[in-house]
DNA sequence: TATATTTCCGTGTACGCACACGAAAGCGTA
DNA sequence: TACGCTTTCGTGTGCGTACACGGAAATATA
């Protein structure tokens, strides 16, 4: 049992014997190098089309020596980032999974509030070269110039988390924002049907933080194109810190009192849970994103109701994957790839990412 | 660019060179086979360990020419089945996967309302042989003889959809029923807060469906623990033709005029949708199973609000990858892996799988 | 015609491992 | 001592591919 014989694929000695040549020249043609006469060229590709030959991958990467160097640049992680741990370990699977193809993987994290150092990395990124980018290019400006400079490299370049536009990137592997902020608010609906609806942003740099926005366009947008008569309030907070949140969600709630649920548009939502609790509001839906400790812990106990999440694992894998799949593999790379939307709640966290 | 070299992991060479010995022994204690002295025996594993080799899997596999064969014993897909294309697709990537590896599959589906036919397959494989066997334990009493036989013929096997109590499988991937049923209670706690909700259990065999059982326990669980004053009003169907559907939910509609929504146990949610929509009634909130192409047309219209998934075409791949992890790879497997529980909408159907 | 250059192609080795084979050493027996 | 058997181990070959090297033939140059 087990012994069968494989379907015998033939190999590079198959199509050297039915062309007359040795291996050595189809060899040659495999890789299109030189040194092969255009008339044997032409029929050891025929008798390769023919037998539909495919390169055993074992022995391929055995027998080559080629070494990849890819290159990641995403923001560090820290308690303001934790977001970001999920992608490095991602990245991290990727780099376990490669190795044994002789991958590499150097990895660089810049610091979100800090343009230059992210603009000193990209420097020394193409000083050093890399043979493919992982980039979440938090600063768009700095951003579209580095992948510029990629581009005249010849630096295949896969996107993360954000989208740029118009950059001819291999991939895109990231959030349908906007959709995620539309299932909120349909998620926000069926509980809420009377009184209004609270959309929170906390950011330091709100401004300049598309991401938030894209989802409290599809908040909105659902409201709107239901024609449900709840009142969208929003406010923006552009301090991180539990004493200022607690501080302008008093004045909101205190303004507002027929709020009936809370959206906040970003990972934050554990610091608004820590308010309610605090404030002892309770039976206010609230629902915000990522799958963090904190935001856990605050789902467990009820507080928080829903938290969407997109698989920022994934988005890290993907990306790494990605780039293997187009330089080794010679893959077509698809140019969009939206994670899904994940709704997580005190039932199927637990699950979540098995 | 990309021309650096391997982290220079060790081989077989230079433990052998470490040890003194030849290659040949060193690959004698790898594979414990016989024919070495118990004093070089224990120096070459204390070089292993210390070196922390690692086989390089690409020679490996290219040496050595051992084919496996895994079998696969699950519902043939038909439109009562069509739940079971997506496990088959998942198998079938793992086949495309494996393939270079020397793995393949033979595959024999059997007919969910005919025992007979489980049981003259599970004689087929036992017969032929098999190195793994995937198995759906539809027939629980069948199911058990069958992995005795497997256990004694010493055939790893895997469990997938349903567990088999007692039995010592390789593994058991499939869905966390209960909390399914918890996760679907626990929306409609948010729309409903008077009234009804009807659990609909629709099957031919419904007596020897453990599955819908589980999902209803946890469904009315869900209500017990939060003490929440919603009546649960339960309709058995035992035929799954939409007339007799249609007729089987008028009477408990007329019975029951305050019922605010309903949660089908199985993924025959679409039979109810259609109900509703004949009936014109709306305003109910709906949640079944299944990511199931009618399903997804009603949630679509609208009809349904929620589907549960739980990852169908990854249990037919994990289950196969458990197989080769196990097989080929030596790793030590999970017993348990339960499946994510999603939660499928309007919004977040598109992206479901990416 | 002799020699240099280019074009084309075959040979050999290496990659890390599996495994068959046979050599050498140790042991006992006649 | 001679012989055979067992235990223990080294050598060699092959898996399918990549690539360096060098040889032969074709072409150009003197």
């Amino acid at each position: 049992m087990g012994k069968t014989h494989q379907p015998e694929r033939a190999g590079v000695k198959e199509i050297a014997r039915r062309a007359n040549v040795s291996i050595g020249t189809v060899d040659r043609v495999i890789h299109n190098r030189t040194g092969v006469s255009e008339k044997t060229r032409i029929l050891i590709q025929s008798i390769i089309k023919e037998l539909d030959y495919q390169p055993n991958i074992m022995a391929q990467r055995l027998a080559s020596k080629k070494n990849l160097r890819f290159t990641i640049l995403i923001p560090g992680v820290s308690a303001e980032t934790e977001f970001w741990k999920a992608p490095l370990i991602g990245i991290e699977k990727a780099e376990q999974e490669l190795k044994p193809y002789g991958i590499h993987i150097e990895k660089y994290f810049f610091d979100q509030n800090d343009r230059k150092s992210f603009v000193g990395l990209t420097k020394k990124i193409l000083k050093d070269g890399s043979d493919g980018v992982l980039l979440a290019p938090s600063f768009i400006g700095e951003s579209a110039e580095f992948v510029t400079a990629c581009q005249v490299a010849k630096i295949p370049y896969v996107l993360i988390n954000s989208d740029l536009p118009e950059v001819d990137s291999l991939s895109y592997i990231g959030p349908d924002l906007f959709n995620s902020g539309y299932l909120s608010a349909h998620l926000a609906g069926y509980a809420i049907k009377e009184g209004k609806v609270l959309v929170v942003n906390i950011s330091k740099d709100l401004d300049n933080d598309h991401h938030l926005l894209r989802k409290e366009t599809g908040f909105n947008t659902y409201f709107k194109d239901k024609g449900i008569s709840i009142k969208v309030v929003r406010a923006d907070i552009r301090q991180t810190d539990d004493v200022f949140i607690t501080q302008q969600l008093s004045a909101v709630f205190a303004a507002h009192p027929d709020i009936q649920g809370i959206f906040v548009t970003n990972s934050r939502v554990s610091a608004v849970a820590r308010y309610l609790q605090q404030a002892e509001i309770t039976d206010k839906l609230l629902i915000g994103f990522d799958f963090l400790k904190d935001n856990i812990e605050q789902l467990k106990k009820g507080t928080i109701d829903f938290l969407i999440c997109q698989k920022p694992q994934e988005q890290g894998y993907k990306g790494i994957m990605a780039l293997y799949q187009h330089l080794i593999l010679n893959e077509v790379i698809e140019k969009v790839h939206f994670m899904p939307i994940d709704i997580i709640t005190r039932e199927n966290y637990a699950v979540y990412g098995n």
